[in-house]
RNA sequence: GCGGGAGUGGCGGAAUCGGCAGACGCACAGGACUUAAAAUCCUGCGCCCGCAAGGGCAUACGGGUUCAAUUCCCGUCUCCCGCACCA
């Protein structure tokens, strides 16, 4: 009987030594190229991890151990994105101060990192919400400040009046909080904005240089938005000096424009407005601003409008051409107007066609009598324009506008100015004062950071005003320069503020002269490689690279991104099970009918039972709950005949699919775990958690304790190791596993390195011996994977110091060439036998020693073969 | 609707400069050890026919190119993700 391995002892046997000896604490290091690899900024909820969250960090580490054994100099670290709004709604419901929630929630993650083994230099942790860090956040809002990038303006903004706060655009769903989900509604209010559409041409040029994934590239690309396009100026007609632009990316198309469209909320649409027309068009403009988003969505695709009864001239022809309204127009893009051409724009000709407006075709190449034709093709109808190609026919259509001063090539954008404000409480306060005389200043550098009030509540006021704004005291100060009585702005920064530039702060994280030090900036930065959901593809990775962008033409940064590499963990999905009731309300005190799954059809979103046609909603069971019935079917908690559903999705409380990594390392260990989530597949692919796989891994890390420490059941004990190399076969196995193990880091095939650690454990463990170097390699090659029982095994073997900091094994490639080959034999391409021959044979070498193949001799009857493909060392296919 | 990605055993997955499909793990079955169980170890394990030897069929579906296709081309279906009147 061996001692079994015995995961939580080890675990926390090294877990402790790498703490007491600072084993990976980082400082710059001249003499070694360095590595910087990041995790995305995790927000340290209320809830804790769960299993799927650990998996990019978990690569992350895999990659920063191994990177170490490299030789190189390796940056590491984790710090908490902590202001937000769970802990301040929080903080409402319960009087407890957000700071006290953060903390708690900061102890608890801390806790399962360091139970997850992560090699994080802790001594550079950061904390968005300490004031050490506030004040370099504000700092930068300064600079922005000072640059012109930040400006206060009147903005519609997202209104929850039952939560009472403003919500940002990703914390509102389908027109409903998504915390909640309380009603939304847009009201105008003065916000601070920042111009990121001044670095738009920027944010998309750079990112060509990036090594990202594709689609997040093209995602960024899509929200900037770009489109290239003129204005054109018509002349409205009985209104001297008045004219409506016009933004068109087919100036091309300028003949067969029909009427020109306003936004329901465009300025001029007062002016043009004939009185006839006008009660019919203040109804629309009403009817459309009472109209939520979710109503428009719901009606996508059908057009609506009213004609105005003002007619413009078109720039060429001096033709009248009515002007209407509609919402299918929208006010913040472009100019807010555009021309309609009816042949050649989807939408343009849907409204034509239900209004009956005329329809002109000016570009040949479609069927215009049944579908607008927006493709390129040559121009026709269109005078000096004929004849020509799209692109040709666009420039001379501009050429001749800025001739005749009626309009001009320019570029438009979708990306919007980002709205940087919120009224919340939990969060950094703006570091400005709002003067007597109405002028607006930064507060000066000396002075920062301004912290937030003490408040006993948090509440919102309800009426649009941030909670700061009652804290009298902090609010009311004079201005030191001009002795004025001023106000503070009691707006604090979104969270996004804290992880524009929190990679930055981890290069020198206690520097009180700077957000960091140029000496550290130039050392470590960018970071080389960024793991963390695709999620953020737009909101955090634009806005960081925004601001690090500014901070670059500022000469704080000196490359012009910030994250070199990106890479998207795939999620891992739970299983949740599904039945549906009729208990519609959640009424606690009525009996639901209720049905499994399979007696429910849709009718667009609602799910209804496929007899009754009563509307039924889905209820979930929670994994624990589960029964299963004799033919394995999960079945309902108490009532047998209900058979579930099986649904994988992301794990979340309310689907109760969740699984915690605790309970998972309480019975296998963290080694266990952290095996299990790199093997369960591709890094960038999601798959559902299975806990029943992880025994395999547990298996697989007994095999490779029992592989060193032998059948002694000492504690001490060690297998009894032979110097050296070993025998040949071992020797190649050995470096065959070196070499496959590294080729698959490298590329970040994780999961298939880990098979190969497993082949290699089996395979060894079948020789009759275990050579000192096949031990010590495996062993280092095992510890970015399962750094505890590496650490362990190393010391058995003899070792003082830590595995962390060894060299990366090295192999004899001679020994990965082989002496003999296997060739599979084929006859019409299906594989019929193999033979075994030298390595270094030729061609009809091969050939001829196939052909004396008993099994294919018996296939060929004697008949000669028509043709014999030989593929050089891999097969003979002979066609007959 | 548009754009992107993906469909391989009971399950997670492996193999793509076209060249032995199913590595590795889970589950399952049989065996060894044990008084017994657990643990551990060994063996088997795509489907169909066959006692076996062997053969046939198989990488979502239907075609095509090729000596050879999971891999390349065309079409269809399903799932996931993103965008959604951006002129």
């Amino acid at each position: 009987m061996t001692i079994p391995y015995d995961p939580h002892s080890i675990e926390a046997k090294w877990q402790q030594y790498w703490m007491d000896h600072q084993t990976f604490a980082s400082s710059i290091d001249r003499q070694k190229p360095k590595f910087y690899v990041l995790d995305m900024f995790p927000y340290p909820s209320g809830a804790g991890l769960h299993v799927g969250h650990p998996k990019g960090y978990i690569a992350t580490d895999v990659i920063s151990r191994y990177k170490r054994m490299r030789g190189f100099n390796v940056l590491h670290p984790m710090g908490w994105d902590a202001f937000g709004l769970p802990a301040e709604q929080y903080a409402i419901e319960t009087g407890t101060h957000p700071r006290e929630t953060t903390q708690k929630n900061i102890q608890n993650f801390k806790r399962q990192f360091q139970s997850l083994g992560m090699d994080y230099d802790w001594s550079r942790e950061i904390d968005t919400t300490d004031p050490a860090y506030v004040r370099w956040t504000q700092w930068i809002f300064r600079k922005l400040y000072e640059k012109g990038l930040a400006y206060l303006a009147e903005v519609p903004v997202n209104w929850c009046p039952a939560l009472g706060t403003v919500l940002a655009n990703e914390e509102v769903q389908d027109g409903k909080s998504e915390r909640g989900g309380h009603p939304v509604v847009r009201v105008p209010l003065r916000q601070w904005m920042l111009r990121i559409t001044a670095y738009a041409d920027r944010l998309i040029e750079d990112l060509d240089v990036l090594d990202w994934p594709e689609p997040i590239k093209k995602m960024q690309r899509e929200w900037v938005g770009r489109s290239e396009g003129a204005q054109i100026f018509f002349e409205v007609c009985g209104r001297d000096g008045d004219r409506i632009e016009v933004f068109t990316t087919r100036p091309d198309t300028l003949f067969g424009s029909t009427y020109l469209v306003l936004a329901p909320e465009h300025p001029l649409v007062k002016e043009v407005t004939t009185l006839e027309q006008r009660v019919a068009v203040e109804a629309y403009v009403g009817e459309v601003s009472r109209r939520s988003d979710r109503a428009r969505m719901a009606e996508f695709g059908k057009k609506t409008g009213v004609f105005t009864g003002g007619y413009v001239l078109h720039p060429v022809l001096g033709t009248k051409l009515p002007i209407w309204i509609a919402d299918y127009v929208l006010a913040t893009y472009g100019t807010g107007a555009i021309m309609a051409v009816p042949a050649h724009d989807t939408r343009d000709y849907e409204f034509a066609k239900t209004f009956s407006l005329p329809i002109i075709e000016v570009v040949a190449g479609g069927e215009t009598d049944t579908a607008a034709f927006t493709g390129e093709g040559v121009s026709m109808n269109s005078d000096f324009l004929n004849g020509l190609a799209t692109p040709q026919a666009k420039t001379q259509m501009i050429d001749w506008l800025e001739a005749h001063n009626k309009g001009a090539k320019t570029v438009n954008y979708k990306l919007r100015d980002w709205l940087f404000s919120r009224q919340r409480y939990w969060g950094e306060p703006f570091p400005v004062i709002h003067l007597e005389d109405g002028t607006t200043k930064v507060v000066p550098e000396s002075d920062l950071p301004v912290l937030l009030p003490e408040l006993d509540d948090f509440r919102p006021s309800g009426e649009f005003e941030p909670p700061l704004a009652r804290a009298q005291e902090w609010k009311e100060v004079i201005d030191p320069e001009t002795k004025q009585r001023a106000i503070r702005d009691a707006n604090t920064m979104p969270q996004w503020a804290g992880s524009c530039w929190y990679y930055l702060r981890f290069c020198d994280p206690s520097n009180q002269e700077a957000p960091l030090s140029i000496e550290a900036e130039r050392y470590w930065m960018p970071v080389d490689l960024y793991v963390g959901g695709a999620e953020h593809a737009v909101l955090h990775l634009l806005y960081a690279r925004f601001w690090h962008k500014v901070l670059f033409d500022l000469g704080i940064v000196h490359t012009n991104e910030p994250f070199q590499k990106l890479l998207n963990p795939g999620m891992i999905l739970g299983y949740s099970y599904r039945y549906y009731d009729n208990n519609l309300s959640d009424d606690p005190s009525v009996t639901p009918r209720i049905c499994p799954s399979s007696d429910i059809v849709f009718e667009g979103e609602t799910a209804v039972h496929k007899e009754s046609r009563e509307e039924m909603k889905a209820r979930w069971v929670t994994a624990n709950d589960v029964r299963w019935n004799e033919q394995s079917q999960p079945i309902h908690p108490t009532i047998d005949s209900i058979v579930l559903e099986e649904v994988t999705e992301k794990m979340s409380k309310s689907r109760g699919n969740v699984v915690n990594p605790d309970d998972v390392i309480e019975e296998y260990g963290t080694d266990a775990l952290r095996l299990y989530e790199m093997f369960m597949g591709p890094l960038d692919k999601g798959a559902p958690w299975s806990s029943e796989s992880i025994p395999g891994m547990y298996r697989f890390l007994q095999r490779a304790y029992r592989l060193i420490k032998g059948d002694g059941n000492e504690e001490h004990s060690l297998a009894p190791l032979v110097d050296g190399t070993g025998t040949t076969e071992q020797a190649r196995l050995t470096a065959r596993t070196i070499q496959g193990v590294t080729h698959d880091i490298e590329t970040m095939g994780l999961n298939t390195a880990i098979s190969k650690l497993m082949v290699f454990a089996r395979d060894i463990a079948k020789t009759d011996s275990l050579p000192r170097v096949s031990a010590e390699s495996f062993v280092r090659l095992l510890a970015p994977f399962a750094p505890h029982m590496a650490e362990e095994l190393w010391e058995m073997l003899g070792h003082s110091t830590t595995v962390a900091w060894q060299s990366w094994p090295d192999y004899d490639p001679a020994l990965l060439v082989s002496e003999e080959m296997t060739i599979p034999l084929q006859v019409n391409g299906k594989l019929r036998s193999k033979i075994q021959v030298p390595a270094d044979w030729t061609k009809e070498q091969v050939v001829e020693q196939a052909q004396q193949d008993t099994k294919l001799q018996e296939l060929l009857q004697g008949n000669a073969p028509r043709k014999v493909i030989y593929v050089e060392k891999k097969l003979v296919n002979f066609v007959v």
